[in-house]
DNA sequence: CGTTTATTTCAATATTTCATGTAATATTGA
DNA sequence: TCAATATTACATGAAATATTGAAATAAACG
């Protein structure tokens, strides 16, 4: 992981299509989507899918494989991983005890930081 | 937190410069830095560090109060927590076998997902 | 084969974002 | 108040990104 690739990450998810995309995408792991129920799922245009898949593709957060017919995309979650902790790791690396929130996302404990 | 706002964080994200404004708050903290360093360190002039620290303003990821002349930044991280606890329930939320990586980010297990 | 289905590619246009420099504002201290 | 410092606001043009629809590609099936 590096700078230019966890930006890109943000870059792709920085759109309302694209993030929920991949949101819609988590949700149906580990089977993924199709290209033409992820489309009607977000009300847009084969077309304007395909655009935003590319961008996640660029980006490593999307898989792609064909079948029969479809292509059936899936969430990157390794490096989904690697760009979050890429990015806490400057937080805790220096002050643990300021912002190890990445540790207990999912187990919030009121009064913290 | 909503998709806007979550989105609205990976936009500002989406930016060589301001991805590194980020991160380097966060390595500052609890202080924060003057905009004025922060300008330097980045090597960016002060016109391109406020438009960029408004995009970061506007997307809630960091705080800016007043110090004598100075304007000291500092990171929003219940923010950031925020959202990544939003974009990461959708994955375990459904599937937590899958990928339950928030819990462990800087704990990682051979063989995971 | 020819047709249907699923998806991508491409080109044209519209829109948004970014970088730059200059002007304006706010704070401090002489 | 005047000058110096720190930052922000604004205007401009250039570059990147998004939207749309039509055409192209690929696979499956009769």
């Amino acid at each position: 992981m590096n700078d230019q690739l966890a930006v890109e990450a943000m870059v792709s998810l920085g759109h309302a299509d694209r993030f929920r995309a991949f949101r819609l995408l988590m949700r149906h792991l580990p089977d993924g989507l199709r290209a033409g129920e992820l489309a009607e799922a977000l009300g847009i245009s084969p077309s304007a899918l395909t655009f935003h898949l590319g961008v996640l593709k660029r980006a490593k957060l999307v898989h792609a494989r064909r079948s029969q017919r479809s292509i059936i995309y899936s969430p990157a979650l390794d490096q989904m991983h690697a760009v979050l902790e890429f990015l806490m790791n400057d937080c805790c690396q220096g002050n643990p005890q300021v912002c190890g929130f990445m540790g207990r996302a999912s187990n919030k404990v009121a009064g913290d930081h």
